[in-house]
DNA sequence: ACCTAATCGAGACGGTACGTCTCGTCTTTGG
DNA sequence: CCAAAGACGAGACGTACCGTCTCGATTAGGT
């Protein structure tokens, strides 16, 4: 810290260290993996950050909060492809999600996060806002791209196009993660394409595909 | 008793108090709507239970595998109606589904149980044997039916036709359990509704729908 | 068996087996060698005499009194020589009994045994009988013998002499065992010359021997 | 605090709650008392504290040394009063010693620490250092108070008056503690006039008195 | 050859205490 | 005023024994 302090200083104090706060988020991603959400603690965090106990309960109300945080970021490297067509772009972005759910700090700690969150409300909207909301955005984007190749036809009623968006994107993350992580099944590009066909063809189709 | 095997038949000794199993279940049941998967505790569903903390720990490896056995059964009461089309049965296993993850202790119990799963391969396939592949029938009863009145051709190759039955599964529970307990909200019979019409006609259609 | 008594030889029904006795006693001075008074366990003192834990409870009420019954037996070779002087009895007896609470289980057992007769009456009138009362005629004879060698008085009032050879008896056990086992000092041959020539001849003269 | 030390003074953190190891000691005689060594819990003791168990463990490596401590105090208020004759003192002495091994505080826990000591190197030499040896000083002080008086000779061999004070320690302190706790009959004050007469004068004398 | 009854082993039972761990808070020293 | 260090009260963890209680299987003596 090279502030050169004087006798009234507006603000008195030693100031916070900002690096902790990434140093912290940092150790609480190495903790995840190494030990798993249960086995978490923050005493762990503290030491792997360098960083008294104290500092953590000063920045975060608790595990939950700091682990939603540390883990929100890793969901923001999704990115929707522009590979053409709306199957490859879909096909694309569950590749990447599936990708994504095989690394260890997100596998455990996405259901971690939302098991947790079935009994805390305020988590469960920080969850929202932090991680699940941001997501929507590759729907919204995709179907765009879709309707501008003329791929899907443009809705004209706002609210159920918006209803719609929710739905694809609860049927495409859903059935990732329930094929990921509950079926515990690999997410390979044979099930993408398989998976792309049913969702763009429906079930008649894709039976015959 | 589902997965829960007591593979000794154990010709000597004292025999296991047969009825404290379902107590103890039930107990466990209990107390995880109470207080939820990260407050429950060994020691409440003892005494919930009438029993002895050392006779859990005799008959459970611990908490999860408790939990998991516990929470098993109540998966057991789903069932496909034959509502005369695929449409009808499989809108109706979904309020079914949406139902179930509705009472506390499986909202709670699911997630937690899966999360754990992440870092527990015995838990994981624990959780697949129990839970999981027992649900499957469903799907495969449903395609048997709808085969059976014409609605969905008849499948050639097995491979592809458990495939297939498989990728259903993900998309059916995966998008329920997204929309019921990720992105939480309700699903009610419009969502059901038009999850269906998804699944059965594709992208494309279902946009104008 | 010393005061253990089974007192209804139980004309019918099957007999116990009597060999057992003698193994359990020897598998309990072996548990209290390896693991001492307070980590030795009924369980473990079961498995090594290979009979079953309610067979030990059958016989004896508990942890002490099967103990003391097993340890008992140890006092009961402790022999007066005659060789020819009271001081030369008295050493000889003297080291004979710290060579006794050398061995680890009398070492053990002694103390611990006493340490519980604290709290618990029976079980001190059950060491008396056991074990301290039949030691006395040690003191018994060595004064018979010092007397009828000339080197004691006879003494006229009975209650006086058995009241000094309780006090003679106290003095010379109590002084062994503080310094063995108190004070954790050997009780070796000039140990036991200075305390017998301190017997013998009091303060004064010892301390100029 | 006798035996037990802090060894580090700790510069940083939270400071121990000094009044707590009185509030400990005390705690522990009282459950002592109460309960007797055996049935005395690490967690009995922390609650009549008004502590938590894990300042117990904090403090002390477990019950053993805890009870040492509590009970080492106890053994400093003895006191050699002068009362003009070496015979008067160490009758006094004696019946000291004896009231203090009637409370049940030092009854119980004397004996059961020195059982607990015969299979720990260390629990020993904690009870030299914290019991015996302290107590060492009595013999001492009433020899040179009885050299001063012309009772006893002034040893010239500095070797021989070191053993002589170790031997009468272990006579005296031996005697009463077998009489007390191991015959289980009163130490009063005409056991102490008689064990008296039988140290000063020797077993040829003690016989006529 | 049957009864009758106490024995045996095995091991489950409800309890209790263990000593450890983590929680989130509090209280110091020192920068 | 903040950071580190670490003590604190609380309470769950999973284990170990306790002493008791079923069990099925022996093993006699009495009939």
């Amino acid at each position: 810290m090279l502030s050169h302090s004087h006798p009234k200083p507006a603000r008195t104090g030693r100031p916070r260290n900002a690096a902790a706060d990434e140093a912290i988020l940092e150790a609480t991603r190495a903790s995840l993996v190494d030990l798993g959400w249960s086995k978490l603690t923050m005493g762990d965090v503290a030491t792997r950050a360098g960083v008294a106990k104290t500092t953590l309960y000063r920045r975060w109300a608790g595990k939950n909060e700091l682990v939603v945080d540390a883990v929100a970021v890793l969901f923001d490297e999704l990115e929707l492809p522009d590979l053409g067509s709306l199957s490859a772009d879909v096909q694309a972005v569950v590749l990447q999600f599936a990708a994504l759910l095989e690394r260890p700090e997100t596998r455990t700690a996405l259901m971690a996060v939302v098991a947790e969150s079935t009994r805390d409300e305020a988590l469960r909207s920080r969850i929202r806002d932090s991680i699940v909301d941001r997501q929507k955005r590759l729907v919204l984007q995709g179907r765009q791209r879709a309707q501008d190749r003329g791929e899907l036809p443009v809705e004209q009623d706002e609210v159920t196009a918006a209803l719609t968006a929710d739905l694809i994107f609860d049927v495409i993350a859903g059935a990732v993660v329930h094929r990921a992580l509950v079926s515990a099944e690999p997410v390979d590009a044979d099930w993408a394409r398989r998976f792309t066909l049913l969702l763009l063809t429906g079930l008649g189709a894709a039976a015959e595909g």
